[in-house]
DNA sequence: CCGGCGAATGTAAGCGCTTGCCACTGGCGG
DNA sequence: CCGCCAGTGGCAAGCGCTTACATTCGCCGG
């Protein structure tokens, strides 16, 4: 065909205005069954495809969410979006993905979310790090947001209780009889300010001194979220000398530091107890314990809430905090008999 | 502010006319240095942001490129993802990501290609299993389209050479003593037609054949790509009699290989030796041996191919060939001495 | 048999921007 | 001193759709 139908070229077949095909095709009331056989009949004929730029524009809505993550080629947050993409999909909505990694890109970010409210009806945000003005700022705006992995109380969210699930991870640890216990975290130290580092770290502390024990410093080192990352640290550690047991915020982070245990011929678990966070398959394949929180089940379900509340719903704001799950595997699958108990 | 600013605003705040805007806006010709400078200051004062659906349906342009993926959730197509995005942002294009996972999503991916050249300018298209037909239809189409992954002959593509990749890792299990080699791949039987996984069974044969050898059908299984798929295909592979080296056409059945060895009381490499394909960084961590290939540097530069046509270089056809590297590790670090040559 | 009411449809005014085309301006050579 | 040209800038017609409002029509109760 020469040119692509528009929606007055289906009008004129179908014998109808553009006003009746507009609502026959989009499934609008106030159009007899008729009429709207007609008309989709005439669509299907010239092959019509709406113009998505026209319609946002007339309409107003964009039909597209946008969901900013800190990065895109790791485990977890090519799970979030896989998560909001499966929900937004059946919706027939656009996503529109907004990489915020570092400062600069958190500045352009902010910089452009006037901009951004043009381009997307709702928001999902993944570990974002702003001002707590900007959160209000943004609360204040005509666009729906839900955030995940963050609670800021403004928006609604889904998380899952980072401190209890450091404290599991850890009081496992203990429970083994580990004292000595190392944290390879994430934090203005390391890569990024990251809300679930804090509280995990915080998690740490909480198991630890629960038992009479702190998180001395040399123990508490910080690293960036990656394979490389962990096994730095862990390096790191060892070169401090190393504890007997080691808690990492990641799963890309823990492996990384059974890398370097390694490296270092330090036998896990015998010599070093490992465990991490997120459960990723390949956790499971090299025996890693971890806490297992269940990653695209929470970004789609956030995906659900904006959605919610771009279908009308203002009920007050919705804070999920999911389960998570300690598994236990080889890498801590040995009792450690610290040298009080020994003599004891 | 009450209403968000439009051209026409800053048109009257800057005593020009709405044209003169826009083309200064944009950094267009035909426009004076001084108005220019009232322009933007005045666009500045007004926090004047372009509504970007009226620009793209006057413009006829929608500056945006998809990305066609099968899945979002593994380390291949997150590092696709990641290149693409990286490039497109410094353009500041917008990201249309597509998932294509599977005939169904397929069908709609090739229902809904009309209506996609309406919401962008150009195309990434990676791991698309299509017939051949419609690859023409693209290629007759209005929005330029570069592949990733697969070579068509009809668009700009990147690829590796895969038969020479896998040739590579076999030969390597060869030239260690092996005889007795098992391939891991993925194809019709497995989870989806993969082109790339066609390929690189078929460089495992080429390196078998070269040596007189052949691959047995039961030691060629089928699984899918991803950690579980690679620990049931070597599960199935050992319940028909282990071989000694397998070669997994991506490293997350690697690590899967290696976890059902491990469960088989196998000897990850003196039992058995495991190459991979990939080299993510959790390859490293475990010592897998593996075939390097710059993910997302491919995607980056399939991204640059569709952007110069987006500029109007209308030149032949490119179709790059990335190079790989066998990264030989642990897991293939034993020589295996076959029965034939122990007795000689 | 008539007024009125609601459902079905049409009319047309935008939505906010881009761009082809025309009009103006001032400096220059003839 | 006049006409011409290149460089600036304005005008206005779209881009293809949505939707408020007006209109039409069939049907019912009085």
């Amino acid at each position: 065909m020469s040119r692509a139908a528009k929606i007055e070229d289906v009008a004129s077949r179908a014998g109808v205005s553009v006003a009746t095909v507009s609502r026959a095709l989009r499934g609008l009331p106030h159009v007899s069954a008729a009429t709207r056989e007609k008309v989709l009949r005439a669509a299907e004929e010239l092959d019509y495809r709406p113009n998505p730029h026209a319609a946002r524009l007339a309409a107003g809505r964009s039909g597209t969410v946008g969901v900013a993550v800190p990065v895109l080629n790791s485990w977890f947050y090519a799970n979030v979006l896989a998560g909001v993409e499966a929900v937004l999909a059946e919706e027939a909505l656009d996503m529109h993905v907004i990489v915020v990694d570092g400062p600069d890109a958190t500045e352009r970010f902010i910089a452009g979310l006037p901009a951004l409210s043009k381009r997307v009806d709702g928001l999902v945000l993944c570990d974002l790090f702003m001002p707590d003005q900007l959160w209000e700022d943004l609360a204040g705006g005509p666009v729906p947001v839900a955030t995940v992995g963050v609670d800021t109380g403004l928006f609604d969210s889904v998380t899952i209780d980072n401190v209890a699930a450091a404290e599991a991870a850890v009081g496992h640890l203990l429970d083994l009889g580990h004292t000595r216990i190392g944290l390879i975290g994430a934090g203005p130290d390391g890569a990024t300010d990251n809300e679930s580092a804090a509280l995990r770290r915080r998690g740490t502390i909480a198991a630890l001194g629960r038992r009479g024990l702190d998180l001395p410093a040399d123990l508490d080192v910080a690293g960036s979220f990656s394979v490389a990352g962990g096994r730095e640290a862990m390096l790191e550690l060892i070169g401090r000398g190393a504890p007997t047991a080691v808690f990492c915020i990641s799963d890309e982070m823990a492996i990384g530091a059974m890398w370097a245990a390694e490296e270092a011929g330090l036998r896990v678990p015998e010599d070093l107890a490992v465990v991490g966070f997120d459960d990723q398959p390949v956790a499971e394949a090299v025996g890693l314990t971890t806490v297992r929180q269940p990653v695209s089940i929470m970004a789609a379900r956030a995906a659900h809430l904006v959605l919610a509340r771009l279908d009308g719903d203002d009920g007050p704001v919705q804070r999920h905090v999911m389960p998570t799950l300690l598994q236990k595997r080889k890498s801590t699958d040995f009792r450690h008999l610290t040298p009080v108990h020994a003599h004891s």
